[in-house]
DNA sequence: GACTATCTTTAGGCATGCCATAATCTCAAG
DNA sequence: CTTGAGATTATGGCATGCCTAAAGATAGTC
């Protein structure tokens, strides 16, 4: 495939997913630091692993301007992504794991799931575009749907959108959501905003919810198309 | 647990399984050559690695006389002889994981299972007591079924008994015996047997099927009850 | 009772992987 | 051109798990 000479570990693994989800967030070079702090690690010791990135021609890296994944990078982060994501849904609806537990769990077995297991899984799945969570799943050619999303926070009264994600690794959040209703696919309407970063009021059908501090910053919305 | 210190790594489960695996073959303390040998390594290396395994508390060593599992050493074997066991049913029947690759997804899978998910797959399983080379599945309380089998090759005309078993490393065997119509659980009579370590003559019902070589030695019989 | 073949154990090393601290260097903003 | 934030190197630690080579123990044989 894309490995040249040395093994790709888990660590490894981990260092391709993270960079992957920061340049998505930013739109450009992952900062050392950033990925540092993602990974819960010193700065020095991320330095030393994205050298080994490099080498491995996972990412490009430019020294003190940041690094890129080069598209075997990116191709090695999506897969991965796909086994995380294919394995929370599959654990959560196959297997009745509990929501705030998936994520835990596909965290760890995303390393090891082979190939041809991913593939049952996702057959047995009808290959879903999407997880619980309103995460897109990478297709197997590496492909990822990429609509851009808002944070719910940022939206004013009158918008309108679709509820469509909240990160995996808030799952107390999509709890509180799915017990309340609200789940990744709704449309919404912002009735109204409180001033000086207040809540939301938020109309999904004929409900409105109020939706405020880290749960309003989490939701991400999709504009109406 | 039972884990004083250190961490258990894959490899000291693996040494563990592999000891148990010993054991109960022959009905002694495991030498280190065995060990190395079924492992694949040096005998310098396991004997290094059974040094860390006592240091664990999980094997009492008689140095130049062998190994043999603590009760936290077998409970350690057991619970991942149970992971594997109910990991290669799950895969086949669950997910459709062609047999002859069900065990080595499980070598890998077992190490990474945690019990929650392991309680989970039980549990849709049905708590099953057998895998589908016949194997015994220890229970939850690391109790296992222990009815002492013989290999098939060991039998004589006249001899009656049950099939209940193929080792799992030899998935093609368990393959060429299901094509045959010939499986786990299936009663037989030793028809005839050829001189000379040859072939059996097993009558299976009311078929009769001419077994030996490795064959033969692979399969393990149960004395009729 | 010594010898010998076989098995086992130590000693010493090596490769890998990943992280940390401390010190130095680079960049870009002022 | 200075300075501070950020990035990098240098060095080291610690762990795993394997190896080879050499020495030690055991048990069976003469």
């Amino acid at each position: 495939m894309e490995a040249t000479t040395a093994p790709v570990t888990s660590a490894v693994e981990d260092y391709a997913k993270a960079i992957y989800s920061l340049e998505e967030r930013r739109q450009r070079a992952v900062s050392t630091n950033a990925l540092a702090e993602r990974l819960g690690v010193t700065a020095a010791s991320a330095s030393g692993m994205v050298r080994k990135l490099a080498e491995l021609e996972l990412v490009t890296h430019a020294p003190y301007h940041g690094v890129q994944l080069t598209p075997a990078g990116r191709r090695l982060a999506l897969e991965v992504l796909r086994h995380h994501r294919l394995l929370e849904l599959y654990l959560a609806t196959s297997l009745g794991v509990p929501w705030d537990r998936v994520h835990e769990e596909a965290e760890v077995l995303e390393h090891h799931l082979s190939e041809e297991l991913e593939e049952l899984i996702a057959v047995k799945l009808g290959d879903p575009t999407h997880d619980p969570h309103g995460d897109p799943i990478p297709a197997r050619d590496g492909t990822v749907e990429a609509r851009p999303t808002r944070a719910l926070h940022a939206l004013e009264a009158g918008d309108r959108g679709r509820f469509v994600r909240i990160s995996d690794s808030e799952p107390e959040m999509l709890r509180y959501l799915a017990d309340r209703g609200i789940s990744p696919g709704a449309d919404l309407v912002i009735e109204d905003k409180q001033p000086f970063d207040g809540p939301l009021f938020v109309r999904f059908g004929t409900e409105v919810h109020v939706l405020g501090g880290a749960l309003a910053r989490a939701m991400r919305v999709e504009e109406e198309a």
